[in-house]
This record gives structure tokens, sequence and C-alpha cells, in this order.
DNA sequence: AAAGGAGTTTCCGTAATATGGAAAATAGCA
DNA sequence: TGCTATTTTCCATATTACGGAAACTCCTTT
């Protein structure tokens, strides 16, 4: 019966064993054998014998006392060696430095994966009012200046792939996009300018502008931006620090 | 068969799949089948199902003109996940950046795992000569600054464990710690003055002073450190960064 | 253009493997 | 001490992954 849909097959234990990793990764604290099983409908044993696995070559860690088991540090290890990130990171870094230094807010490195955005490296503002977003954060891409950089820049066939037609776009704050139309229409001038904005998009109290940067190929393979609270990093402030942005973004983009 | 020496059994197509993500990582490039299949002795057609499956996930991505394989960002996801350096990570970045922007020198964030130093965290320097370190990248612990001043803390049962009698140490250069009795020596005095030092056993041309950070239950959790080329940050300097660094470490070591 | 070659992908029968149920062990709690 | 909730081990069985070889693709060479 193997292969009845046109579908390949995946070797199921594998698919098994990443499924539960990904499982563990979503659910913070440490988790249990039981409760995984419930969770990906898995016997107790098969459970058991994947964490064993997962566990003898330190990609979970189980705490002895709970005997929960919790991600381990071989994952970011990892991580850390994923080549596409490793080099974008390295190159991007000291103009974020530079970037957070001058403007004395967050700067950020992001990439789209599907309709998602993540942020791959941010240096923090050095204020204490300040953005903080965490490295491997992930976040719809029509809700920040980011993700609108990105998607202005990729083409129609592949946007159309990933909204659908009067698909519901969902919404972080008020101030969100919410309709297809009203993103098409706000993407096209992201293209125009070169640059995007979000006022109150993806938090309420919290402005970004984002510049894309591209490969050889003219492509957008990732996008900086710049956050910061909206009280202090206002429209003014943004328009301020554009020019730099999009100065900054050419620089880098002449290395890919 | 099975179970016939004591051991308990893995899933071996997980262990294969692991395997295989394990030398993507090491191995810088993009790699084809042929290669993956010789060199983890496995059928062409076990490697091409095992790559399906993890590409199907994203863990590993294809190149679709050289039909080569490379990891794949989902991995860098899972590894910002991880619960365990994401809070250091989270605590000890302020701290980094500091230190990092007071002494104009690379500032560092590592923990122990096994007899490597693993580094979770880096604030580089300004300067144009700088030390430059990527976060997950693992070194010999006995021949860091930030290895020594883990191993002084780790019990004398740990330490026997990890470095068995007589075991040749690797050296990274000439000045390295090459020998057991040395290295027992070195970790003696290294506790008793609370931090490390390293005059280029590292590499050649850097310096490094280092301080742990402890738990709750004053176990060595991690340490931080200061990294810079021997011509700058001479003796003299590492000396003056000394009570700093003991200072921010025990502030640190409160919040856990 | 056509043939050759190196690599990837698919197919298939078979042997090995993972599976889940249940028992055993362990830990936590009343 | 006994009871409950989990984790861990064991086992027979059916499912699953396996590798060899064929088919296919994409370059390179002549």
């Amino acid at each position: 019966m193997e292969n009845s849909t046109g579908k390949k097959e995946r070797i199921k234990s594998i698919d098994k064993a990443l499924g539960l990793l990904e499982f563990l990764s979503v659910n913070e604290q440490e988790t249990g054998i039981t409760e995984i099983s419930k969770n990906l409908h898995l016997g107790l044993s098969t459970v058991h014998r994947i964490l064993f696995t997962l566990k003898s070559r330190g990609y979970v860690i189980q705490n002895l006392n709970t005997k929960k088991y919790r991600l381990g540090i071989k994952l970011f290890t990892l991580g850390c060696a994923v080549q596409s990130t490793k080099r974008l990171v390295e190159i991007t870094k000291p103009y974020l430095k530079q970037l957070s230094q001058s403007t004395n807010e967050t700067a950020n490195l992001a990439i789209l994966e599907g309709k998602e955005v993540i942020y791959l490296d941010t240096i923090g503002s050095p204020e204490i009012l300040r953005t903080e977003i965490m490295a491997g954060t992930r976040t719809p891409a029509h809700c920040a200046a980011l993700g609108k950089a990105l998607l202005a820049f990729i083409s129609d066939g592949e946007f159309k792939s990933l909204y659908k037609k009067d698909e519901p776009l969902s919404s972080l704050t008020s101030k969100s996009i919410s309709s297809l139309e009203e993103l098409k229409k706000h993407l096209k001038k992201v293209k125009e300018q070169g640059y995007a904005v979000d006022r109150e998009e993806y938090k309420i109290g919290i402005n970004c502008i984002s510049v894309p940067i591209f490969g050889r190929n003219g492509e957008a393979i990732a996008a900086i931006s710049i956050t910061g609270p909206a009280s202090r990093f206002t429209i003014d402030e943004m328009g301020k620090v554009k020019d730099k942005l999009m100065t900054i973004s050419k620089e880098i983009s002449n290395q890919f």
C-alpha cells in the first residue's frame, strides 16, 4: 500500500523524531513522555525510544530529577552551523552595530520564510526603554516592516502562492494591515520607495523601518531594520535614518 | 539478536538522520548524495530518502541547480529555542555589551560541554584589529581562559572522568598547557583567584581573561570573558578589567 | 549532435526494524 | 505504607526501511 497517493515516502521514525523536537521547541517547559505521547499521538514506548535516541546524541536533555525532557545544546551548535544564516550574520553584524550605535535604537536582521519573518540577529539599543527581539523569533510577515520590505520584492507568482485569494490576514494590532488588497497596495508603495515602515502594526508602541538586502541575482535575500518605541522613534526620526539604511543596504548587497 | 550487549537500542534511522545532519554541519559546503553515502557508509537510496525526509521539514535545503544539500533554517530556529542557552544569553547580553564597550574589546559567553567550550554569544570589539569568534564555535577547554575558568570549578570526580590519566592534551599553540599535571596545577590557581587568564594559549597574538558564572547550587554554569590582541590587551590591561569582570559575574550569578 | 559519464532519483522484494500493548520499575503523595 | 501517575523495559508481530539496480538528468567531451 505504500506510495498510494502520489506523495513520495518519508521515513516515519525520522519524521516522528523531528516532530518531537519541534514540539519541545514550542513547549517552552520541560515535558514528560506521557504529555508528548498524548500530543503527538504516539505510543509511550515509541516516544521513550525516540527520546532515548535523541538524548544519546545530545539533541535533548533529560532532567534527572523530574525525568522530563527539553532541547539539548547540540541543536544550538547545529543551528549556528547553518551556512546560509551564518554568512548573512557575519557580514551584516558590523553594520547592525553601527546602526544601533548611531541611532541608539535596536537594529535587526531577518529573512523571509513562507509568510513569516525570522529574526537572525539583533543588536539591542543601549536605552533602558528599548525594543528587545530574540534571534530565532518568527512573526507574520505582513505585520512587520521587515516582512513588508521582503514581501515587496518577491515575484507576483510567489506572492500569489503564499497569500491565497480572500485569505484573512491575522492582525497583531488594530493598525495591522488586515486585507489582502490593502497589503498589495502597501507593498507596491514599498517597492517604489525601496523601504518599508511599520507604525505600531506589529505591536502598539513600537515603530520600525526596514530595507531589503539584495543578492547577486537581484533577489531580496534578507532585510535589516531599526526598531524603537513609538514615543522616541517617531516618523521624523525614521525619516532621518532612511537614507543611511538604504546606503548600508547597498553596501551589504554588494557583498553577495 | 537485539540487545545482545547491555546497551539499550536506539532507533537506527533516526541515528542515521542525526549523523547526516552533523556531517553536513562539519562539511562547510554543499554536499551531494554520493559523497554523503561514501562518508557515512550508507546506501545511496537510504541517504536520498533520509534527505528527502529532512528536506520536507526544512532541516536541509537542496540547491536545485547543483542538486546538493546544506543545512536548512529550521535548525537555526530550533537552535534558538534551546531553553538553557536562551536564558543565559538573554540575561548575560547587556553585561557583555557593557564590558565590550568599556574595554573596547570582544566579550564572550560560553559553557562547558565535555572537554570543549561552546561559545554561546559574543559582542565584538569596535576596533579594526579585533578577535572575532562566532557563536556556536567549539574549542578544547584546556586551551582557553573560558575553558579553564569552567574546568577549575567542576568536581574532582568529573574532572577525572573527563581527563583520563596520562592523556595527552592537544596543543593549539606553543604556549598551550600540554600536560595533565600542569593543567591541574593551573586550575588550582584559577580556583583560588577566581578568574582564569590565557596568554596566547589559544592562538598566538590573542590574550583572554575569564570568570565563571555560578548557579543557585554553586555550580559553574557558564563563563564570560574578554579577549583581545596581545599587543593591545596586555597583562596590564587584563589586570585592570579583572575586578569589573568579577563584579559582573556576581551580578549575573545572582540571577540564577 | 551524439555519446559518455557522474550524479541523482525511483522501484521493488526481502530482511530487518520499529511498533504498541502490557508488565515492571520508579517516584511522588496522602 | 499503600496508592497513583509516570517512566522504563520486554516481546511478538506487522510494518518499514533497506540496498541493489534500473531509470533518469544534467554536464562534459568529442
